[in-house]
RNA sequence: GCCCUUGUAGCUCAGCGGCAGAGCACUCCCUUGGUAAGGGAGAGGUCACGAGUUCAAUUCUCGUCAAGGGCUCCA
């Protein structure tokens, strides 16, 4: 007789074996009524299984977040009950939870369109309405192949397959319609209320490439109408600030037909990639990196001795003059060793840290580009340090610092941490790899920082941390990373005289703050949604002259703006001031300078800035002072107050 | 690289087997205007590229290239 113990403490006990729907029509009606499955000591279980035993008991809705997963996942067979009724060729293959809804990959001869997306979820709707049980069973082995077999479903059928022996397989009887799932899911489609099928793409079966294609039909679902707009609203602005669109409106860069990939930086664009630049150039000065520059073209050789050419060869351009194979460089760290062999070295030298804005080639495929973000050329704020064994740690820690004043600098403040540790494949000995994986995590808990283990996760040569930013739409971009390597400095003999005046290997770490230029500005435009802090915006002030009395004076604020470094410009087209003000507007200029008789007179300037609207007359010299201070101090905004 | 979709004016996009369209932007003229669009006129195109079908192709078919959404990949 089983005594069933809820969340709050409270037992109910019955006096024969009940289901767990039963249990929570016990404790209400409206309770039974929202339930979706219950977690049975600890296992997710379906409403309609049976306690039998006494048990711990806590049921999910809905509003529960396992209760939303059961949601989206129910949502994946729904949409198998629609497709199937609607294409009865089609073949099920797999429909999971993912971030946000859910998918189906379905095999069927002719393409998805639109319109039978629309169909697919007219019909899901029509289903939904019906307010169906969902009628769970548990089945053997064999009655799980015959039920497939019968139904036509090979690749539920190579499922039912590999699952383990013993394991219980459940079907679900959607009416006519059955899918098979490890569930729970819900008791009935009044659950499933508030959903859109998003897109539909291809997708490998097992995400292998070497298998069929498969169609993917995408989903979003929430357990509420207003989530579903909220989501549906989020997807809008991310579209808004797309910084493809972004980079088009304010002519930031373009890229063309004939070299895919490849960014052309247009002037505004360009003053953005030169100020975070030289920030961090500002930055490497203060942590002790040297600067240098190498060739962007190197014999095949120097690439097969570092190991690229066997691992990377299709991916790298090529070319040959006077019967010599050259490859474009995909990465700086050969060069960078290269450097550091010329002449002999002391342990007294180290650690001895080299930087290049490295312009790097990779012939990525090209399905895989992606505006600013997946490019096939693109510049790093690459280093490397060489270093011995002992000094990685400080030398880990040193860069954590530099990587969080960075990008708090940048406007973000929610990083991530990820430490990589040694996988299966890897060159060194345990002892060297112990070492150096203790040396990051070292740096790591001295600053008390959280961070996510990936065991297996690091690269052949050394384990790694990756350091992601969260932007304002709560977006994660992996950007930083410092990586230790005891392969490469080894093929490529680089050494150093130790204090026992014997020859050693240097330990080289491979590190950037912010990945590629290219990349990052595309997260920063996205972020700023192109509205750039007053440091970085390629246009820093406008000036714009009521009328052509105001010229003359605007010229001479422009001059002495520009003269201090200050980005200004004058608006000459001669429109009236609300026109000026809409375009200046439009192109997100941080401060607009109105400039008319009654300035002109006072030596003043109007302010308005992109944020704060009109903020009044203000003396010109106080305009010129705090835009110095905000652009030296890389302010996001000019202080300047109105008297 | 694979699957689907797309490619028309500088930008955003209509259109269609029979003279190529709109809005914004651009040029000129009028307007000297005070915080998000003053008025008028004009110019602007090998309809991505290459083949095919057709009396006729921007439109239909095939191919190529590129872009977009995914998948795979990402030293």
């Amino acid at each position: 007789m089983p005594a069933v113990t809820l969340p709050n403490g409270t037992i109910k006990s019955f006096d024969k074996p009940v289901s767990i729907a039963d249990v929570a029509a016990s404790i209400g009606p409206g309770l039974a009524k929202a339930a979706v499955a219950g977690v049975v000591n600890g296992e997710s279980l379906d409403l309609a299984m049976p306690i039998e035993t006494d048990a711990e008991l806590r049921l999910i809705t809905g509003k529960d977040a396992e209760g939303l997963d059961i949601i989206r996942h129910s949502f994946a067979h729904l949409v198998g009950h629609a497709v199937k009724q609607l294409y009865p060729e089609a073949q099920m293959a797999i429909g999971p939870v993912i971030k946000d809804g859910f998918y189906y990959d379905i095999a069927y001869d002719t393409p998805f369109t639109p319109e039978d997306l629309q169909a697919i979820e007219t019909r899901m709707k029509q289903l939904i309405e019906k307010d169906y049980d969902v009628n769970m069973q548990v089945v053997s082995r064999n009655k799980a192949l015959q039920t497939f077999e019968s139904r036509e479903e090979p690749y539920k059928l190579q499922i039912v397959e590999e699952i383990p022996e013993g394991e219980t397989i459940k079907l679900y009887h959607h009416e006519e319609y059955t899918d098979m799932c490890r569930g729970p899911h819900v008791p009935n489609t009044r659950h499933l209320r508030h959903f859109k099928l998003m897109k539909v793409s291809g997708a490998y079966w097992r995400g292998d490439s070497n298998n069929q294609m498969l169609q993917r039909i995408y989903g979003t679902a929430w357990g509420s109408a207003s989530d579903l707009k909220a989501h549906l609203k989020q997807l809008e602005e991310a579209e808004k600030r797309d910084h493809r669109r972004l980079g088009k409106q304010l002519s930031l860069f373009h890229i063309q037909d004939n070299a895919p990939g490849m960014v052309f930086w247009h002037p505004a664009g360009w003053t953005i990639y030169r100020k975070l630049q030289q920030y961090i150039r500002e930055k490497l000065k203060v942590t002790g990196y040297q600067e240098i520059s190498t060739p962007q073209i190197v014999d095949r050789i120097l690439w097969e001795k570092s190991g690229h050419w066997d691992k990377f060869k299709e991916d790298m351009f090529t070319t040959s003059s006077e019967n010599r194979d050259y490859a474009v460089k995909p990465m700086n760290c050969p060069c960078h060793v290269q450097i550091f062999n010329q002449g002999l070295r002391s342990y007294k030298d180290l650690p001895i840290r080299l930087s290049e804005f490295g312009s790097c080639h990779r012939n990525e495929p090209s399905g895989t580009l992606h505006g600013l973000m997946r490019v096939r050329n693109f510049v790093q704020d690459d280093g490397h340090i060489f270093c011995s064994e002992d000094q990685v740690q400080s030398e880990v820690s040193n860069f954590i610092d530099l990587v969080f004043e960075v990008y708090k600098t940048l406007g973000f403040e929610t990083i991530s941490i990820k430490l990589s540790t040694r996988p299966e494949k890897r060159v060194g000995s345990d002892e060297v790899w112990d070492k150096s994986e203790k040396a990051l995590q070292d740096a790591l808990e001295k600053k008390q920082l959280d961070w996510e283990l990936f065991p297996g996760e690091g690269a052949f040569y050394g384990p790694k941390i990756e350091f992601s930013l969260e932007d304002c739409l709560g977006r994660i971009w992996q950007c930083g990373t410092i990586q230790v390597d005891f392969s490469m400095p080894d093929r490529l003999e680089a050494s150093f005289i130790g204090e026992d005046g014997c020859r050693h290997t240097p330990v080289m770490l491979h590190r950037a703050v912010l990945g590629s230029f290219e990349r990052f500005i595309g997260i920063l435009i996205e972020n700023y949604a192109g509205e750039f802090p007053f440091w970085l915006a390629p246009e820093q002030i406008r000036i714009l002259p009521v009328s052509d009395d105001a010229r003359s004076f605007s010229e001479e604020v422009c001059d002495q703006l520009i003269r201090l470094d200050i980005r200004a410009t004058i608006d000459k087209s001669g429109e009236r001031l609300g026109k000026l003000i809409r375009n200046g507007e439009k192109s997100k200029v941080p401060i607009l300078a109105v400039i008319g008789a009654k300035e002109v007179q006072n030596k003043s300037v109007n302010l308005r800035s992109r944020r704060g609207g009109d903020l009044g007359e203000i003396p010109l010299d106080t305009l010129i002072k705090s835009a110095v201070d905000a652009d030296r101090h890389r302010w996001s905004d000019i202080h300047a107050n109105a008297e």
